[in-house]
DNA sequence: CCTATTACAGATATATTTTATCCGTAATCA
DNA sequence: TGATTACGGATAAAATATATCTGTAATAGG
C-alpha cells in the first residue's frame, strides 16, 4: 500500500508556491523542471488541486498556478485529500454477511466491528495531517534548508513565474 | 490508495481463532468457507501472519492454525504489519535532489521535511492500531453480534476444527 | 506402513491501479 | 494573430493486488 507519488509532487509545489509574490503565477512547466519530475503528469495533481480550491489556475502566457489562500489556511491533509481522494484506505467488504450462521434478513445494524476500528485509525493518520500547514511547513523548511538554497530557488523561480 | 483485502481476512481470522480451546487448531479451508473468501489466497494471508508469529500452522490432518500467543497480546498492529508490510504508506523520492539550485554534495542531512509530517501522521496511524488488541476486539464483538449469532458462530467452527 | 489431510513455497495468470503520455480545446496575453 | 497556458479526455505502459495452480513435506489415524 502506497501513497501516489503525486502526493509528494503536489506538497512539494504547494511549498514552493508559497514563495510567489501577490498576483504571480507559477506554470507546471517551471514546477516540473524544478522538481525533476514529468510535467504532463504533474498537471494532473495540480489540476486536482485546481479543483478543490487549493491553488487557482490560469491560462495563458504569464498563466500557471499560485495558492488559492493564505498558507496557515491550507493544510497538508486538504493537499493530501485532493490527489488522493477521502475514502479511508480500509476498504471494508462486509465479509461478515458471508458467515453461514447469520441469517440473511440481518442486513442493518452498526458498521463491522473491525471496520470500525481501521476508520479510527485512518481518522487518527488524517487529524495529524490536519494539524500541520503550510506555514509549520515554511517554518520547518526555514530551519532544514540552508538559507543561500532557499535564496537561490527563489529567485530561480521568479525568473520562470 | 488501498489496503489489502488479506488485511481485512486477516483480522477477521484472528477473531474467529480466538473462539479456539487450547490445543485445538482451525484449517485454512474452514476459515475460508466461513468468511466466504478464496481459500488459496487466504492462506497467503495465514502464512504472512504464521511468518510474523503471530498464528502457528501445523501440518496434517486435525492441523491447521491457531494464535501463537494470548489475545491481549496481539495488536491490529501486528496483524496489519504482517500482512501488509511495515514500511511507511508514504515513499519519499528525494525530488528535493532535483532542485537545480542545490549542489550534488549536499546528500547527507535531515530526511526530507514533507516526508518528516507524512511519516509522522503514518505514526499516528500506527499508534492507533497498536492500541487495540485482539481482546478488545472481543469485547466490542460481544456487544454488537447478537449472543445466538456468537454461540452458532463457536459451534460451527468446533465441529470443523 | 499407508493414505488422506494439512501447511508451505514457488510459479503462473488475471485484474486493477498507478504512472505516465498524447491530443484537442479554450482562454489569455503580447 | 500567434505563442503560451490550463484543462479534459483518450490511450499506453508499468507496477501492484488478487488470485490460482503445482509440487513438497509433515502428520494423524487406520
Amino acid at each position: 500500500m502506497n501513497l501516489k507519488n503525486q502526493v509528494e509532487w503536489a506538497l512539494h509545489c504547494c511549498a514552493v508556491m508559497m514563495a510567489l509574490p501577490e498576483g504571480v503565477y507559477l506554470p507546471a512547466k517551471v514546477l516540473a523542471e524544478f522538481h525533476g519530475v514529468p510535467k504532463e503528469y504533474l498537471s494532473k495533481a495540480l489540476q486536482a488541486l485546481s479543483q478543490h480550491g487549493i491553488v487557482i489556475g490560469t491560462l495563458g502566457p504569464s498563466g500557471g498556478y499560485r495558492l488559492a489562500r493564505a498558507p496557515d489556511q491550507i493544510s497538508f491533509l486538504d493537499i493530501v485529500e485532493a490527489v488522493e481522494g477521502k475514502r479511508s484506505t480500509f476498504r471494508c467488504e462486509e465479509i461478515r454477511g458471508n458467515n453461514p450462521c447469520v441469517p440473511r434478513r440481518h442486513r442493518a445494524g452498526k458498521p463491522c466491528t473491525v471496520a470500525r476500528i481501521m476508520w479510527k485509525a485512518d481518522e487518527a493518520w488524517r487529524e495529524s495531517l490536519r494539524g500541520v500547514s503550510l506555514t509549520d511547513l515554511a517554518a520547518q523548511l526555514a530551519e532544514d534548508v540552508p538559507d543561500d538554497v532557499l535564496a537561490k530557488s527563489r529567485a530561480w523561480l521568479l525568473e520562470r513565474a
